[in-house]
DNA sequence: TGCATACATAAGTGCATGCTTATATAATGA
DNA sequence: TCATTATATAAGCATGCACTTATGTATGCA
């Protein structure tokens, strides 16, 4: 894929987007596959609305899609944003996420969204 | 210099301050050289307090280094900071600003700071 | 049909943020 | 010494943001 430049405005409202810990961690979960809103819960600890809001920014900017399959919703990365090859980037820099979710498996907690 | 993971919290926290117009433009100028406060508010187009208030937020993160000379304060990209890779990485994304910086030669207004 | 599960949305609240205006500090130069 | 220039800081204000609680919507299943 072709590196693009990204305009100061646009730049700056993905790096805000990425400034907030949670909506990293999102973004870092995403980095291996997609994910579905019960497993953001259960990873980032924390109530499911205040997800479903963080979600919802990220799908607004378009840095993530949906996918829905019965009654779950699942999230990925857009890799036909803009601004995507700068997120992976930015992605190689912070800890690796994955593991809070094998974690989560090791719980058994990974049970739904199959 | 050697790739170092930056945790969640630190990486959000320099993503938010990149996160803001003014500031990632002012970090886009300090990629070319230092700069003194002046010219960033002839750059900027803004308030000399504005200016001022965003560089001390990039101070106390310590994303940048002040350097005084006579009545002058010169900024620079601080090159020790654990986010500095990550920070310059992001900067191969957006616009080069050193053009403004051209610009403002040209119109002889970058009389000061000598 | 009715209940449970997964998720989204709305409304309210407290705190952070970015600006403005006003003032302080510090260096320079007449 | 006094005015000027460059910068920092303080206070006030409007807006944005991230959370909470409450409720709506949609799917699956007995």
């Amino acid at each position: 894929m072709e590196k693009t430049v990204i305009d100061i405005e646009p730049a700056a409202s993905v790096l805000k987007l990425l400034g907030d810990k949670t909506r990293l961690t999102i973004i870092g979960l995403l980095k291996d596959g997609e994910c579905c809103v019960c497993e953001f819960v259960e990873v980032l600890q924390m109530s499911q609305p205040s997800v479903s809001q963080h979600l919802r920014k990220l799908r607004d900017a378009e840095l993530v899609k949906e996918r829905k399959k019965g009654q779950w919703v699942f999230y990925s990365l857009n890799s036909d944003h803009d601004a995507f090859l700068m997120i992976e980037e930015i992605l190689t820099f912070i800890p690796e996420q994955k593991e809070k979710l094998s974690e989560l498996e090791k719980k058994g907690l990974r049970i739904c969204c199959d």
